[in-house]
DNA sequence: TTGTACGCGTTATCAA
DNA sequence: TTGATAACGCGTACAA
């Protein structure tokens, strides 16, 4: 592999020279910078990271820590890949890269992390699965590393964060349901810990209530994640003595579960149950047609990549930019899932 | 961030002493290196690997190149998650770190190469979306990076590699289906490039001669990847003249289209056409059940993790790991899909 | 058993 | 405009 030293040599010109030529600093001739370039382009130099990395402080890497075997919505893996380009994309134009590293369960995330920070691996982290009070956004704020959550904690160090508008969306659920005729109306959410489900929790209410519904907790159904979780929501539904006659999910995997197991008792979706909540463009397989909300994954990538570069001043062009704090707004896709209330 | 030296200055030791006691070098006094243990421990002192990678010349982090627009069945979100998973729990025992990096298309996705490879980043690399002949390979092999692919490829340089069974599953899904009194089956097949499809091609054919089925090369179908593709797939199969009873698929996301196509044309999988091919745990959500083949991703990951290990001879334990070239093994999940050919 | 000193590859400072 | 040199943090060869 060739260093900067080898191409000095072979140009017959010192190692200072070549160093600032290839960073295209002012003082160097034209003549020289062109040799230099020339060179490196033939010898397929490229400098080496680790001695920039030890010289500048600064390693051009961004590391996105995802937890393997966490609950909640965002488990699904068909939620990253996309968001994961989306950010790339955007850290293209600053010469970073985006590393995803997987974290063990969330017992041994914080020693993960403290792995991950001291050996100084990336210039900046994004945190998912936050949780309620997460502990590891106060670690990075205290050693102040640039970090941004995807996700709304309690723990609040003046972070970026980015979420899912989940309170806009259980609005709209909540609504539409009603304006359909639906009284009893149930939620799924996700098991404690993390935050979406108190954010969900709180929307739900305030809407239930917002429209003179009583407020009942036993329509708020925990639920265990995946297909699994959506066969047994629907049959603990079907089986409750007041049933309700709609529920809203967040598991994108829910509905193929509330479809087998309403298949399962003979009921149709959006006959016997109405059903809509947060999906993918999965849920386009099913039938009869799921109403859902749906994100722009890309986007929220690039919105997520925007709040990275926020943490990281030297990457700051004309003007600082802003500090991003924000719901991604959803589409929603109507289908059959959530007609009319019968009778 | 505590460095070595400071460190040392607050043992008030040199610093080559902390250095040893840290790495667990013989010749240290044991009260000293546990003085260096516990004010490590203390002060929060992790080591720098910019430093260390520089003076080791290795970064302790094993590269995964993930291509976002790639076709093919690999596409697909919900396979590498878990893979991932797979991969750290070995690379863990290693004190190595599994990153995972977004290249871009496959066209710039050398020059992507080029610069991770250049500046260091990773010790060893893992390809995926391997192409009939692919440059990547030559590239790593002519630099003597260890590396690992995802699939195998016509470019040999003796690199260890893993990849999905599709002879086994071919000829179990051709078996199979014949046995069930099948004589026309098509097969769907990924674009080219991707050298998948040539092994999945030269597998059909052997084992429909062997059946003494004649070879029909109308019945091979290049599929686009994903649910629209399989919803074409059921149309072009049932407007052919002489069309076939039963299909094989390779992308996981086909069947879902394969059964709104089919249902769009008031027919059922399984009545109307056998479909049967690679798939995973969401296939569950297909009703009738989906006839299918399954991999241990989890499983497949780790393989893939001591395929790379092979590579980096320094943490060779007790004897030298051999050379990975493997096919992993599928399981089959029996569905109603298939059905016996009626009438 | 410990300390000193060098060098890994790079960039930045300063002198020429 | 260029060259020499120091420094980033670390591990290790060698000297003490």
């Amino acid at each position: 592999m060739t260093s900067i030293k080898d191409l000095a040599q072979h140009l017959g010109i010192s190692i200072g020279t070549v160093s600032r030529a290839l960073n295209d600093k002012l003082d160097v001739k034209p003549a020289t910078r062109e040799r230099v370039l020339k060179a490196a382009q033939e010898l397929g130099y490229v400098p080496n990271q680790a001695g920039r990395s030890l010289r500048q402080g600064s390693t051009g890497l961004v590391g996105f820590v995802l937890e393997t075997s966490s609950e909640g919505m965002m488990q699904g893996d068909l939620f990253f890949i996309r968001v994961f380009d989306g950010m790339q994309s955007v850290f293209s134009e600053y010469g970073l890269h985006l590393m995803v590293m997987m974290s063990p369960s969330s017992e041994k995330s914080d020693a993960y992390l403290e792995k991950i920070v001291g050996r100084r691996l990336a210039d900046a982290l994004v945190l998912s699965s936050t949780r309620r009070v997460d502990p590891r956004i106060d670690f990075l704020a205290d050693r102040k590393i640039p970090f941004v959550t995807l996700g709304r904690s309690q723990t609040d160090r003046g972070q970026p964060w980015l979420d899912l508008d989940f309170e806009g969306i259980i609005a709209d659920a909540v609504d539409r349901l009603h304006a359909r005729g639906h009284r009893r109306i149930a939620l799924s959410l996700p098991r404690p810990a993390l935050n979406l489900r108190y954010v969900m929790l709180d929307a739900y209410r305030e809407q239930i209530t917002r429209l003179g519904l009583p407020f009942n907790d036993r329509l708020v159904i925990e639920t265990d994640p995946g297909d699994n979780g959506g066969v047994a929501l629907a049959h603990h539904i079907m089986e409750m003595d007041d049933r309700p006659s709609a529920v809203i999910f967040s598991d994108h995997i829910h509905p193929f579960g509330l479809y087998r197991g309403l298949a399962d008792m003979g009921m149709t979706p959006g006959r016997d149950l109405a059903i809509l909540g947060i999906a993918t463009r999965l849920a386009s397989l099913l039938s009869p047609n799921l109403t859902h909300y749906r994100f722009h994954l890309h986007d929220l990538g690039r919105r997520i990549a925007q709040a990275v570069i926020y943490g990281l001043p030297h990457l700051h062009k004309e003007k600082k930019p802003p500090l991003i704090r924000e719901r991604v707004p959803f589409t929603l896709i109507e289908g059959d899932s959530d007609a009319e209330m019968k009778g």
